[in-house]
RNA sequence: GGCCCGUUGGUCAAGCGGCUAAGACACCGCCCUUUCACGGCGGUAACGCGAGUUCGAUUCUCGCACGGGUCACCA
């Protein structure tokens, strides 16, 4: 006897109140202009936001608000057993960190917006209306487990399951298994329920797994994909939706109309391709970015996981990258003509940059942190002097606070981070304000140490004799050009040249250059081998401090 | 294993039937230079393999190889 799916959808969902009507006209089509899109980062809250979540959001912001579109965040918590306490709030907070802002969806606190709830657990009542109907029209079935099974299922652990299964003759069994799944009777439902077992709802598979669709993604273009023949569990038997039900549903709901997701997803497109059909919706445009890899200890290609350096974006906090430059990184890879444009666009937001989805790569690629530092330099070189003070001043107050405090007097922090900043050809010496905060280091009394050692061939003597020199003939007063004259002089006496031409000419008639001299105060003053120019870091440090670091360093030898 | 996606130098990548196959990072050399940084110039280095289509393939087609993904009441 045929089973009465109407029947059979009261039975199960008796409780659902609510008519595909009533939701249509409580989410109605956005009010938007022609070709605004309508975009989402949902990430489910199993941890902290990772270096690849930078990826989907960036293009979700870019072309949602590109074209005068709506994005906004949702929140896929339909596996309460992966669920970390707290992710949700501290992912927006890390979003907004990194300058991306949701116009509506979930927010800190709470959630803003017309078309919520935004967080998938609270939006049961939803799906079921629409799983409802889809039993009465014969198109979903229950599948009834008893509390030991699902038990069962909580704890196996499934990616260790499949990896000794025979996908041989395991294909075959989960197909027979299927086909018995989808046969039951009234009588066995009614069982079942009276007996209060819980069931999970599946999905009939009507496409045939030989023959291709062709769907389309904006990135890959057109895709050769095979017709979904696998039932889909739409509701787990706790009553939530899986993640495919959920995004058919509440993308239609929430007018999503660019879906943009990892390509992880793009096996299981036309199980989502085959409900919308079932439900009667348009489909959304499909973007499925490839994955970040990195680089494994064998030389191969894997996906860049959490654990990995630069996976986590707390890493880049911690190591004072501006969050401008990280994202700067990340439309480096997402757009191949941005670093062009950012050539001939130096001083713009990088939001002035027409975002297109054809310049987005196909293929992954590797995370590349010297491509970052080099991206860093760049962003923190275009900056204004205080534009950095006031930057590096927040790192430090959580991550050195002993040095943020040193930062107090503005000015002098100021004349330091002013070294060769602005004009043609800016100095970039630092990316990260870990970096700046080891540029500056020199500067202070407090973190000043001499790092650098004398090269083992210099005559110690030498030293003395260029650095008591020195001292004799300083005169805060002069300027650049008759300071270096004045290292010069110290040249000859010690048998030294003071002329590089002339030195490199014939190097060997002569212990060194003016090169070796300037070495010697410069490690006396700085600590190091290398920094910028001379006599602009000592009239920054000062006439005492500086020459208080020469005496200190001619009584050490 | 089935299915899907991908494959241009070490890395990210332009290219969309005819090019000495761009550019950026990294690396090396030279120049500038008191060191460093910047800048300038130059260099090493690539179309996975094999068929086919074509007058001509990096570009189109098909195999293969390799890499990645996926096959859960996870997302």
């Amino acid at each position: 006897m045929p089973v009465d799916y109407k029947y059979l959808s009261e039975l199960l969902f008796p409780n659902v109140t609510m008519t595909e009507k009533e939701l249509e006209e409580k989410y109605p089509p956005r009010d938007l202009p022609e070709g605004a899109k309508v975009t989402r980062f949902a990430p489910s809250p199993t941890g902290f936001v990772h270096f690849g979540g930078l990826f989907p959001s960036v293009v979700g912001e870019r072309l949602a608000h590109q074209s005068g579109g709506v994005f906004y965040l949702r929140i896929e918590d339909t596996d309460s057993r992966r669920e970390v306490e707290g992710a949700a709030s501290a992912l927006v907070r890390t979003l907004s960190h990194y300058g991306i802002s949701f116009d509506e969806g979930v927010t800190e606190d709470g959630e803003s917006g017309n078309y919520g709830p935004y967080k998938q657990s609270a939006r049961a009542f939803i799906y079921h209306v629409y799983a409802k109907r889809l039993v009465a029209e014969g198109r979903a079935y229950p599948v009834f487990s008893t509390d030991e099974e699902l038990e069962e299922i909580k704890t196996a652990d499934k990616k260790a399951e499949l990896k000794s299964v025979n996908w041989e003759t395991d294909a075959s069994a989960r197909r027979e298994a299927m086909f018995a799944r989808r046969n039951f009777t009234i009588e066995d439902v009614e069982r079942e329920l009276s007996a209060g077992h819980k069931f999970a709802l599946f999905a009939i598979a009507e496409g045939d797994g030989t023959r291709k669709r062709k769907v389309n993604d904006l990135v890959r273009g057109d895709l050769e994909l095979p017709e979904n023949d696998e039932d889909v569990v739409l509701l787990k038997s706790d009553g939530i939706p899986t993640y495919h039900f959920a995004h058919v549903v509440d993308d239609h709901l929430m007018r999503t109309t660019h879906v943009i997701r990892g390509e992880e997803w793009l096996p299981s497109l036309p199980k989502h391709l085959q409900l919308f059909s079932y439900m009667g919706w348009k489909p959304p445009k499909y973007i499925h970015i490839s994955q970040i890899m990195r680089l494994d200890a064998d030389g191969s290609k894997k996906k860049l996981s959490k654990r990995d350096m630069g996976a986590n974006l707390d890493d880049y906090s911690r190591l004072g990258y501006c969050p401008c430059a990280v994202i700067e990184y990340v439309m480096t890879l997402l757009n191949s003509n941005y670093e062009e444009w950012r050539v001939q666009n130096p001083d713009k937001d990088y939001t002035e940059f027409p975002f297109n989805v054809k310049k987005m790569s196909s293929s992954g690629c590797l995370f590349d942190m010297k491509k970052l530092d080099d991206v860093a330099k760049n962003v923190v070189s275009r900056m204004t002097a205080e534009e950095v003070y006031e930057n590096f001043l927040e790192w430090a107050k959580t991550y050195d606070p002993d040095f943020a405090a040193l930062l107090g007097d503005r000015d002098y922090a100021l004349s330091v981070i002013c070294i060769g900043r602005g004009g043609k050809k800016p100095r970039k010496d630092y990316g990260t304000w870990l970096e700046l905060r080891s540029y500056m280091e020199p500067f202070y009394d407090e973190t000043f140490k001499v790092e650098d050692e004398y090269p083992e061939n210099i005559d110690r003597g030498d030293i003395k004799g260029a650095l008591t020199a020195f001292l004799e003939s300083y005169d805060h007063n002069d300027d650049a050009g008759a300071w270096f004259e004045k290292v010069k002089a110290i040249c000859a006496p010690l048998g030294y040249c003071a002329d590089m031409k002339e030195y490199r000419a014939s190097p060997e008639a002569y212990k060194g250059s003016v090169a070796d001299i300037s070495m010697m105060i410069r490690v006396a003053v700085t600590g190091r081998m290398n920094s910028p120019d001379l006599y602009t870091v000592m009239h920054i440090i000062g006439e005492e401090r500086s020459l208080a670091r020469v005496r200190s360093m001619i009584n050490k030898l």
